[in-house]
DNA sequence: GTCTATAGCTGGATAGAC
DNA sequence: GTCTATCCAGCTATAGAC
């Protein structure tokens, strides 16, 4: 597509060979999985044959990898740069928003967000093979384990326990619009469209943060205070 | 393993050998995908030959389609009998409550949700082939939009799209429970175990009942309005 | 109803020309 | 670096004995 000015014809055309079969895989991979799809199917998607994505990947579980590592850094780090930006300020949305919109957003769209990644990511976590996680563990949990610290920083009050199982929604949730599914989609007649991103951020974002805000109801009371808490929170 | 008295031993071992196949079917699909496991894994597990799958379900889709079958049914039945049990009575749990649980139930335990047939379930929807999804909808949206209308009917101040978002994150957490990706068991130290049936619905029923119950947030007056709710909700 | 054997095919990986 | 050609493992599905 682009034409970029070649110095030397044979390591450009490597490149770009390289590249093709990357978003190829990419793209493939996102839809039908890691299992769903041949190696043949992905280089004759990117006008290329399946010698040349050994060449460059080793195998296929190499090009997995390497499709995976191309943006899961990049989203590391992007998160990690704006949770440093994250501050209680006035004229800035509340703290709790900022944290899971930097959590969020690096993920679903942007450089590494963008352009089919999310929807990798999506399957790879759904796929739930002990390679993908590994990977996922490998670039991620650092930077998830700072924003369960900030969380816990931002809200105090919030047993650890509870905490963490308002995290698992949280991650479910931006698994499953990350996977795309498709399901809301059908069922609210387009009005709901999670593969819209802003859509789904500017959504979701205070959604979640207002689950993390919510009062602990522990199991047992639930029947009683809930009367209460609704008199209060019920519109 | 179990010893059951044969009357005629051909149509008796039938039956078992149908069973056990269905039985490792669904473990092994559980485990690996329904593209990641092979029809002679499968008959192996089972201790029988491909050929018996094949006598019995026609091929692996068939056989796929077949355990999907054998519970989805009782699910979708058992939902909408706890559905029509729901009421808001003193002494029970909040109406809502008492919807979500019906919902998310009978799909993580009982007669149809324990057995890793759950786990099945979530991983059939996290692969999101053509094949689960027609199955998916095929079984269960008629009672989802059951469970729609019962929570319009709860929440009349909920615009529809605001429910049908919650309603994804709902699904969200239900497919990333059951897909049980063990990530939050590790960074909770082994703290929050969503793949316990009773831990995960007395945990997750009320802060789910509660997501519903949230005011609405449009993103536009996220800022300024949250400083009010924070000093009711907040602890 | 269950087996063995096998046909027929697909896919990952490699050798070697260019 | 990229291709063609090919090897071989592993799969689904079926034929046919029992």
């Amino acid at each position: 597509m682009t034409a970029l000015p070649l110095e030397k014809a044979g390591e450009a055309r490597g490149e770009l060979t390289r590249q093709r079969i990357l978003d190829a895989a990419q793209k493939l991979f996102s839809e039908h999985g890691s299992n769903g799809v041949s190696l043949r199917a992905i280089t004759a998607e990117a006008g290329a044959n399946s010698a040349a994505a050994n060449y460059h990947f080793g195998s296929k579980m190499g090009l997995l990898e390497a499709v995976f590592a191309r943006h899961a850094t990049g989203i590391a780090d992007e998160r990690e740069t704006l949770l440093q930006d994250c501050r209680a300020e006035p004229g800035r949305p509340p703290l709790l928003e900022q944290i899971v919109r930097a959590f969020l957003e690096p993920g679903m769209r942007g450089q590494h967000g963008g352009n089919g990644f999310a929807r990798f990511r999506g399957r790879m976590l759904a796929e739930n093979t002990e390679q993908t996680r590994e990977l996922y563990a490998r670039y991620f949990n650092d930077s998830t384990g700072q924003f369960l610290d900030a969380l816990q920083d931002a809200l105090p009050d919030l047993s650890s326990h509870d905490l963490h199982w308002r995290f698992h929604i949280m991650l479910g949730t931006m698994v499953y619009t990350l996977a795309n599914p498709g399901r809301i989609q059908i069922l609210s007649n387009g009005d709901c469209d999670p593969s819209d991103p802003g859509q789904a951020l500017d959504t979701l974002v205070p959604m979640i943060a207002q689950l993390f805000r919510n009062p602990t109801m522990s199991p047992a009371r639930t029947s009683e205070t809930l009367h209460d808490i609704n008199s209060i929170q019920a519109k």
